[in-house]
DNA sequence: TTGTAGGCGTTATCAC
DNA sequence: GTGATAACGCCTACAA
């Protein structure tokens, strides 16, 4: 049998209300009385039942995500990253991925407190869901009913761009998707557009770009654009996938990197790091994402009647080994 | 407020206890009530609230499952197949991508009745674990204290051989990963070196290995491939990713699908059909994979003294139009 | 066939 | 500070 607060109160030989309240903490409880009662609690193993307790409070303290799509590692990594913050609070998260409807029916049933939701086709996250819910990524339309997170892409793209200048590159290329209604996507490729206006540089576009956010996407624009004549100084990759192409066909083309061409990627992920060469990447931390998910979902459980913001997190830019002044 | 049995019972004019039976299609209700109790818990939107359900009962009829490499899509939808399954019973799923060792710790708080979990690393998977779980491909060990769920490779990879065989083929590839210590990849090649052997032909090895399972990792390797003086005449894929890329490096080359080279892949799941050319492939189709761990599971959560077993399920070919006859 | 009552493990509200 | 005790929503003997 599992041990109950009951079975502690009976040997630390208190009521099984003081337990309650010394396992919740209570200052309504001696402080020798309540060590000794959380002492004695950890030697039993004892586990709180979720079950009584949420059928008391009304709440279970858990909340959901939504995640219909796992191919990009880079959610993967954010989702990891959210549980982890979710860690240090009270609550839990459970994960789906199956499409929304279809989630949200398992969660009603779980009676979770809140969901998350990742989902980049904006118009089916339905506004009119009662639940307390925030959506990442998913800022396409300027007003939301609900808390959007999300990552200031256009400010990443121009970091990115000023910090190549910086090391004095004049040929910068973007591989990334270009034409797509993917409003991330689109974002990105204004961000660089815009960054080299305003530095006066032309845009170095037609020939990177990719079909898609894949790894081989990235392969296969960056061999085509190394049959051109003239090749850039600086590539900015437009996601860690297509990044890690870039990099391997730049190395099975010998082009030494930075030396030859320098390179940056989008997506701020630790994985990063682990590359054939570590990479040089913009964006926001992930860990810092997924915290602001995690506050916001919280926030907005425990605070319903707040007005929703569309919240655009600042990029940072974390140098590594794919950078390097340029070369003419 | 939600509504509780309470509520309908008020509502239908009988006690509450009756609606529970009623609820649980107890055959102790009169089908007249039953009829009409089911009517208005439909009506006024009855959901059970879970949590006084599983206190009661002692049993949340949820299970865990364990997934803690995302990467791979098969699994994917293998994951999305069993969440499928779990419709059809009284139980529930949840997911976690977590670790081993963190999803436990989760899944322990959640109080779940059983787990299933999906690890290649045989060793990782602590046979001291006191709740009901199945494993997933997890065969290495003859002898486990726990059901094993398992696709037989060696019969997929020899049953892929004989289909081309039969076509006429006598230069067969196979494109995977050779030199591993993962069981699952060195048994596929097992069996297509058997099949091989069984049908006295001359394996085509060396130039088809591949470095990973990945798409560019079949991609690389059939282009080293094509750089060969004498091709295949058919080449079997060793994952759906590898395929994808094969097939990719075959028509940037110009080699026409059948007709020049076929191709089969190994991974039996539903995307097969929507690649570029519909992919003729071999495995154990998703869904009866799904439905074994599921049942698999459950017998064991509810006889859990029963021993355990290494099932390995029998593939399926499932032909379409990348296979065709050879042309030498 | 239906209703009554006790209990599942916890929190919360009172008394003491 | 601490201890009874009544909920929470549901199931399940057992009684009617």
């Amino acid at each position: 049998m599992t041990v109950t607060i009951k079975d502690i109160a009976s040997v630390t030989g208190v009521s099984y209300s003081t337990v309650s309240k010394a396992l919740n903490d209570s200052p309504l409880v001696k402080e020798v009385t309540k060590r000794k009662i959380l002492e004695v609690a950890k030697e039993m193993g004892y586990e709180p039942n979720l079950a009584a307790k949420q059928l008391v409070r009304k709440k279970t303290e858990v909340v959901g995500l939504i995640w219909p799509t796992i191919e990009r590692i880079v959610l993967a990594t954010l989702v990891t990253n959210i549980t982890q913050a979710f860690k240090d609070t009270r609550y839990s998260m459970i994960l789906s991925i199956d499409p929304m409807d279809t989630a949200m029916e398992t969660f009603r049933k779980f009676q979770v407190d809140g969901m998350i939701i990742f989902e980049d086709d904006h118009s089916k996250v339905n506004e009119e869901i009662t639940m307390p819910f925030v959506s990442y990524g998913v800022s396409g339309k300027k007003h939301a009913n609900h808390p959007v997170i999300d990552a200031n892409h256009e400010a990443s793209m121009m970091k990115a761009v000023e910090h190549l200048v910086k090391l004095g590159h004049k040929h910068i290329a973007y591989a990334g998707l270009l034409q797509t209604k993917d409003q991330l996507q689109l974002e990105k490729y204004q961000g660089y557009k815009k960054a080299m206006k305003e530095h006066s540089l032309e845009p170095f576009i037609k020939e990177v770009e990719t079909e898609g956010l894949d790894w081989f996407d990235g392969y296969s624009a960056v061999k085509t654009l190394l049959e051109e004549q003239e090749r850039p100084t600086a590539i900015i990759g437009g996601s860690y996938d297509i990044s890690g192409g870039i990099l391997r066909a730049l190395q099975e083309q010998n082009v030494e990197v930075p030396k030859d061409i320098s390179l940056i990627s989008y997506d701020n992920i630790p994985q990063m790091a682990n590359m054939e060469i570590p990479m040089t990447c913009i964006g926001v931390p992930v860990d810092v994402l997924a915290q602001e998910i995690v506050e916001s979902v919280l926030h907005r459980i425990e605070a319903p009647e707040k007005e929703a913001t569309v919240k655009k997190l600042a990029p940072t830019l974390v140098e590594r080994e794919t950078c390097g002044k340029a070369n003419r």
